[in-house]
DNA sequence: GACCAGGCACATC
DNA sequence: GATGTGCATGGT
């Protein structure tokens, strides 16, 4: 099994190449953004952040002290606008009371004990709380989404109905531990979701992937 | 118009 | 623990 993980992310990255992610421009970004396209194109997650550049508040402090009603008018694009005004929110209030909105302090906390920490702050669930560790925060989190899953259930490497936890433990246990394989390996995994692997119609014939077993 | 996109919390059984 | 539902925009 070990063997096969590996293989595939050996293919992968020949296919595609590294993708250098997470596409934004600081930590800070990445975090706002892990929360915005939940459950959203990226597109729209970006279109928002974009309203965030062009208004001027894409800055931990100033989103800190910036009215709700305001904040969900530019992130509206990104659609659940309310919801995730109350989130951005809930976690500005946890990384101010608690760590001083400083992201030194914050990612001086060991893996574990963090990660909780972000789970226990309302909207945000496993896999932001795992893209904000190793995307923001460059710690050894493997992040799973509806791609990791879709991918791996239809290679039949595990079963359609695993938890995040299951799934991020099969990682764990057949990959080494390490921050750069992490990071390229799920961003490989959503550059093949979205190009090859879709819902619906998936493209396999031209996958990369195909005859892989 | 239907379906989908890089989730999550909450209610209910 | 599993299953269902609300949240919303924008692209195909």
């Amino acid at each position: 099994m070990r063997r096969k993980v590996i293989l595939l992310y050996q293919k992968l990255h020949r296919a595609f190449g590294p993708q250098h992610w997470w596409p934004a421009e600081s930590s800070f970004e990445v975090i706002v953004g892990a929360i915005l396209t939940q459950s959203t194109s990226w597109k729209n997650g970006e279109k928002a952040i974009g309203n965030l550049k062009k208004h001027k508040v894409l800055t931990a402090k100033k989103l800190y002290r910036l009215k709700s009603r305001k904040l969900a008018t530019y992130i509206r694009p990104a659609g659940y606008y309310n919801i995730k005004t109350k989130r951005l929110k809930a976690f500005l209030k946890f990384f101010f009371e608690k760590y001083r909105g400083n992201l030194k302090r914050l990612s001086q906390k060991p893996l574990l004990i963090l990660r909780q920490e972000l789970l226990a702050v309302n909207g945000i669930g496993p896999e932001s709380a795992d893209s904000i560790l190793l995307y923001a925060l460059g710690k050894p989190a493997f992040v799973v989404d509806a791609y990791t899953k879709r991918i791996f259930s239809r290679h039949r490497l595990i079963k359609e109905s695993v938890s995040y936890d299951e799934t991020q433990d099969f990682f764990r246990q057949n990959l080494k531990n390490e921050v750069k394989l992490f990071n390229e390996y799920h961003a490989l995994l959503v550059k093949l979701g979205k190009d090859y692997c879709l819902k619906r119609i998936p493209r396999c014939a031209e996958c990369p992937l195909k005859n892989q077993k």
